[in-house]
DNA sequence: TTCGATTTGTTCGTATGTATT
DNA sequence: TAATACATACGAACAAATCGA
């Protein structure tokens, strides 16, 4: 009777590996939401004609990279951008006496451009393609902290306009999934110490000469595409960038 | 008959998760040498009177931590610190164009020291406790880029000297590992944009007034214990810190 | 409140495939 | 070639959590 998953097949991967690769089609078409549960384990088996440890397996690997969500007696989930997953995954400023906030983002601008070099090498569009740029100002415990300029392919958030994006509800990554289907699963930061330009260290209340944290920025969603660069600059005379792989990891 | 493992046990784990500090136990007691291979899965399996597969998930999560490593045919090996371990899990530094590269250190002293504050509080031990500091500059194609500030406790590394510590083979990590049986698992990393001190500033050929990356890390073996404080000073013109959760993951 | 259906979590067992020595 | 070790896949049974009737 046979495997007709592996038909076709040029490059033999283990069966769970195809059955994850098709999930993760499934999730990129956008097939189910945030938030919303995929077919249970038995029924996905039967879809696909395998035996459930095999689904597991699949899932198992996507919930690890936090794509999925696993809940017992309820289902699995796509994963949602709450304020509880993006101060775990996504927002990595910390008080230097350990605290952890989620920053309160205030709007400075929100404008149409061009891509330039830079732009288009990290998000894989052309040079002089269409872009949003927005820029905001992040304050934690009321005071400004970290400032954002942040660039989007116009292409992904067809009409994506300035009132949209301030009066959002949550974080940006969830009005990405929310509103255009797009699911940031996975970020890049480049970080590097530097003099923030004028401008910017007035906003922060950096004082002349005091260096600041520049952090550069691809977020991804499925099969590595890039949505979104954003350049950062924080102020780390109160607050430190913490990178703390799997501290938050299974116990 | 029953289950002896989760016999005397209070807190009701699965039986995986038992027989994985089982494991981790046995690791930290150094059972097994670094790069050496634990028993077979049967063998486990029948040690432990469980299923095979309830060994290999407990594996599976141990693997999934980089502190075991699976080799198909061959068998499960406690991980090694290796050139290639280090680059992708322990060093984070890479040249603006995205090369990586190992740097090679160069020794300016070792000494005997007492733990300040700062360094009990990361370091878990007393405040003047016995330390052993280490200054080394690291350079990246030929050219100093990092200067580090390492300090571990004196306790811990009873008979370590210059000359061991000086004319080590492979990385630090390497030789707590391979001489001490210290086994560094994990690392937390705060950074932060500051004026280098003068002196350090010279050692890296920064100019004066251009900041630099400042990271204060601290290195964990089993059981989250804190076996080495560091802070290191970077010079970002030319080079940049990388964090790229996942992207070195299971494909 | 209780009960039953549904869903994921754990554990066992077996067979077979693939890589290493 | 044979033995050994991990990898994949299947199936079954029961536990634990959830949810609605």
């Amino acid at each position: 009777m046979a495997n007709t998953l592996a038909a076709g097949n040029l490059t033999f991967n283990p069966l769970y590996k195809e059955v994850k690769i098709r999930i993760t089609r499934s999730l990129a078409a956008g097939e189910w939401q945030s938030g919303e549960a995929l077919p249970s384990e038995t029924r996905l088996a039967a879809q696909f004609n395998i035996s459930i440890g095999t689904v597991r397996k699949a899932i198992d690997e996507l919930v690890a990279e936090k794509i999925l969500l696993r809940q017992q007696g309820r289902g699995t989930f796509v994963a949602t951008h709450t304020d509880d997953r993006t101060l775990f995954y996504f927002f990595h400023i910390v008080g230097k006496d350990g605290s952890k906030e989620l920053p309160v983002a205030e709007m400075l601008s929100f404008r149409n451009g061009k891509a330039d070099s830079e732009n288009a090498v990290r998000l894989k569009i052309a040079h002089g393609a269409g872009t949003l740029r927005i820029r905001n100002v992040l304050k934690l415990g009321g005071t400004p902290v970290i400032f954002d300029d942040i660039v989007v392919p116009a292409a992904l958030f067809a009409d994506l306009d300035e009132d949209t994006f301030g009066k959002r509800d949550g974080t940006i990554y969830g009005l990405y999934q929310a509103r255009y289907g797009i699911n940031v699963i996975r970020i890049s930061e480049r970080l590097s110490a530097a003099k923030p330009p004028l401008r910017i260290s007035g906003l922060l209340g950096i004082r002349h000469g005091v260096p600041a944290l520049m952090i550069k920025r691809v977020a991804y969603t499925y099969n590595d595409t890039p949505v979104e660069y954003r350049v950062s600059w924080v102020n780390t005379e109160n607050h430190e960038y913490l990178s703390d792989l799997w501290k938050n990891e299974a116990k």
